[in-house]
DNA sequence: GTGAAAGCGCTAACAA
DNA sequence: TTGTTAGCGCTTTCAC
């Protein structure tokens, strides 16, 4: 019953050749015959072969490198969430010998970007991890890596034309949608809407503009266009204009709900707007950042879409780590559910992370949920 | 830079002993001379030994069987969808020489389930995962476990004086709350709501009853008690005192919604109130079965609360796994997001779990998310 | 009690 | 182009 798993050795004991000759036609390393190529791929085919992995790993003691290339975790709490994650990942990973190499960049420099990527580059990584926030001055980069074959993974913002790995990411368009979907539940005409952008770099991110767009696009199906969205967008914290308009939104009498785009965005949308709350105005954002958490507690955050960064950047180090160790292919398109938090589901999410970041959660054999 | 690793035979050489000794120290297997064992902790607290769990495993030869103990799932969908995650993890662990055995037992009969209970003793597996749905049949094959130091993990209902590697599961009255509120958002009095308990053995599953709390709880907090609360329970497909109470219920002009506590519930539930539906009646029930993400296109139903049953199992297989081959500790509590599904999000679900079964997303090393 | 040595299955360097 | 062999780090058996 118990049958004996068929080994390299017992490949070359059946077709009558050693099992340097049978490695090298698995990993068609060339130097063979015709005569003993064939005599393996014939015991080959009669009998399935599942390499040990386990062996593999140990016998080719090799190690790799990732390079992590994504906005600095200062300047925004949502990359330093996703840091988190992938050092979860370099420790369950670390018995593969995985290794990271960070090269953060400013998120709103594309000069800085353009440096952090020629690091890389020289740094002769295994692999990459990537987060392209500036289209233009991403290919160059990606075109560099197909020549010297290094797979990378995009991070958050997908560039189809890449041919990389894979893409970890959300559907931007859905996920404005679902927020939209949250805001108009029960609600009633006449109704005005909000979307908020606070501190984005619109002109270069399509990332907020899709949120956006699905956002729009289903108010105006569920109201036949008969409700009125407005979007605002703060270029800076001392922007004038955008403290005027948004006195003017929240003292509206229709308004029913505000959308804002990012994670931090919604902390400091909460803070402005702490004190205009209305009974039926929803205030619909994203992420489980501790101020977004407490504020949805103090009842100022109705809805959070959860894009947990940290999951993503994970997984995305996973699929390098796959990819590299296990020669793995990856699922091109890994879109994370668009999970939605509310005052009564959030301890379920919030308890959950603490267990991960207490570390009690980190197996050596990382699992997908 | 590149620091070696420690390794036992250093271990060895530093303290002038053999492997063998070292690995006796390690393993406390006893025989060692209280000089020797001095010596080699000495160097151990010196140096920081992260033993290499690859070697290990590739080193001890040796394999793991974990036997299965939950109902049938040919008897209800739920259970069917577990098994699909199990086999994913079995196939995930595949290479660390993990086998699952099931014992599967009928939900409804707890003499099936001593049976099978007995049978699993029998098998003297390595490790189980179970299902203790019957509360007191469950304790006597807990403590026999005890006895022959076999670890088991719980699923979805929890025993917590069973003393088990860890339980996987959802906070069942907290999933209640979370129903009330996707029921009550935006609504307003005269309220009325029911919650439909569809073919479950409540006498003896608190399972079903503190979903129920939950729920009460949360409207009556919210409607201040002035919302009205019926519990349905339809004990078989013929239970006429059923039909002629939900006729009523659905009749009643009040009615604002209605919950369901299980997920094939769910199902019959929508199928049942399909031509009923009201504007503003609202479906709140329990998992994606494809019948249900169907219903909950249609707009019959509106909200589906995800218990993941998939995840679950797998989780289990692997906490489990985790501990046989790694030695690695569960956290004892694992408790799943209480995750809401909406029209708008639904696909972001299903593609993934499509993608899934697809076994794309199949990792050699499975990946927390 | 202890150490030496033969695996585990695969890789990779080297000699033929 | 091939076969042989010495690892990878750990476990486990078996003499001493």
């Amino acid at each position: 019953m118990e049958k004996k798993n068929f080994r390299i050795k017992d490949i070359a004991h059946a077709s009558g050749v050693s099992v340097g000759t049978v490695d090298r036609v698995l990993h068609n390393r060339g130097k063979v015959s015709a005569v003993a190529l064939k005599k393996v791929m014939e015991v080959l085919s009669k009998n399935e072969y599942k390499p040990n992995l386990i062996a593999r790993l140990l016998g080719s003691n090799r190690s790799y490198r990732i390079a992590i290339l994504l906005p600095d975790p200062d300047q925004d709490p949502y990359w330093g969430i996703a840091r988190l994650g992938m050092f979860q990942a370099e420790n369950e990973w670390q018995h593969y010998n995985i290794k990271l190499v960070t090269f953060p960049f400013e998120m709103l420099h594309k000069h800085s970007f353009e440096k952090a990527a020629a690091k890389v580059l020289e740094s002769r990584p295994d692999g990459v991890l990537i987060a392209p926030i500036f289209y233009h001055e991403t290919l160059p980069f990606f075109e560099a890596c197909h020549q010297k074959k290094i797979p990378f993974v995009l991070f958050n913002t997908n560039i189809k034309e890449s041919k990389a790995l894979c893409f970890i990411g959300q559907d931007l368009y859905q996920s404005g949608r679902v927020a939209a979907e949250l805001i108009c539940m029960g609600q009633s005409l006449p109704a005005k809407f909000g979307v908020l952008h606070v501190d984005e770099d619109l002109e270069d991110s399509v990332h907020f503009l899709e949120k956006e767009k699905g956002f729009k696009e289903y108010i105006n199906e569920t109201f036949e266009s008969k409700a009125d969205v407005v979007s605002l967008n703060r270029t800076s914290s001392s922007d004038f204009s955008f403290k005027k308009k948004l006195a003017n939104l929240v003292s509206d009498p229709h308004l029913k709900g505000v959308f804002v785009s990012s994670s931090h965005g919604t902390t400091t949308a909460a803070t402005l707007l702490k004190n205009h709350r209305k009974n039926n105005v929803r205030l619909v954002g994203y992420d489980l950042l501790k101020e977004n958490t407490e504020y949805m507690k103090d009842g100022i955050i109705d809805f959070l879409i959860h894009q947990k960064p940290q999951q993503q950047a994970f997984l995305g180090i996973s699929c390098l780590a796959n990819y590299l160790v296990f020669k793995k292919e990856a699922v091109h398109m890994n879109l994370f559910p668009l999970e939605i938090v509310t005052r009564q589901n959030l301890d379920s999410y919030v308890k959950l992370s603490e267990q991960k970041e207490n570390g009690q959660n980190v197996t050596y054999k990382p699992v997908i949920i």
